[in-house]
DNA sequence: AAAATATGTCAACATAGCTGACATAAATTT
DNA sequence: AAATTTATGTCAGCTATGTTGACATATTTT
């Protein structure tokens, strides 16, 4: 009896570690971190009846006012039916308006009302605390550092995405070869 | 009218940038480094029918084999009905077997079958895989830097649980004052 | 005039979280 | 010994956020 179908099996009782060659260390704090950093705007959003998807869509409106429902999906990764629940309580709600595009009139320009911008910086007030808490020790060339290792945790094709919005620098690769 | 209730208001023009003493570079990076690096367990995972929250579970069973329900709980942050779905599909696939406790036979030691061992390393391959190429220019003390930020960015009181699993320092604060 | 594009919308579905209520067995306290 | 607390499980129903597929509309491009 192989039991391939399930039911029970032997046990393994010891941890899995290091060994393997595999990062386990910054594999858990990245899951850890990342778990905490986005708990921070969810009691925000909570009162607003908001979730994670309206802060996304929230941010990127407030990072790039006019972009088009197209480049949000683009972002965002995200269906439109999808979008389209979350864009209209927005809109709803007085955060986000809709302004037709000037060259092309079926697209929807989408800008952030004075609400909407409040809204955005109230969200980003506590992450950028926190960073600034966590960045406290850490001369600048540690904090080029940590800036290059998440830039490369970033698959190659997306970067010219976070290159494309307002204030960042375009694609310097910083690699050492 | 002042038009408290949504419909439409002026748009904002102005994107949202670093001026208003916020680190924008550093929040987005997070959230394109983490959307990236989960998205490769997520393919592994779809072929069994999982999901990421197989994945904690599956991930946290192995790292400590053994640990209880109400443990498991504990770090994942859920509800025990919650966990209870995704539990039972390891169960019921092999990838987690249960053992009752010796001390206190109320509890439920979980530990990894060997299918979900490999399952749990087929997942943390590519991850790792994706973070030495990121820290592949990278200087040990470069390495240290971006560690100790990981670590500052979580909950101090949540410190502790990823002190608690092997292989992990117990807390060294590195702070410079 | 026809085709392609940007967007919206309807309907149905899946996953993974939640709350509340109740059940059971085992350990602990009185 | 009885009562209480604890660890866990389970039923039922709700919500948020994602998915697919099909179809509608206005507008631009060919």
């Amino acid at each position: 009896m192989t039991d391939s179908s399930g039911a029970s099996a032997k046990p393994i009782r010891t941890a899995l570690s290091g060994e393997d060659g595999i990062d386990l260390a910054i594999i858990e704090l990245f899951f850890f971190a990342y778990r905490d950093f986005t708990s921070d705007p969810d009691l925000i959003l909570a009162k607003y009846g908001f979730g994670r998807a309206h802060h996304r869509v929230l941010y990127f409106v407030n990072r790039k006012p006019g972009l088009t429902v197209a480049e949000l999906l683009d972002v965002l990764k995200i269906t439109k039916q999808s979008l389209a629940r979350v864009l209209k309580q927005l809109i709803d709600s007085g955060h986000v308006t809709q302004v037709q595009g000037p060259r092309d009139r079926r697209q929807r320009e989408l800008y952030p009302t004075a609400r909407g911008r409040t809204l955005a910086l109230a969200l980003a007030r506590p992450q950028s605390r926190r960073i600034r808490a966590a960045l406290e020790s850490s001369t600048t060339t540690e904090r080029e550092g940590i800036e290059r290792f998440l830039k490369a945790m970033v698959n190659p094709e997306l970067r010219a995405q976070i290159d494309n919005l307002p204030g960042n620098m375009p694609g310097e690769d910083h690699g050492k070869h």
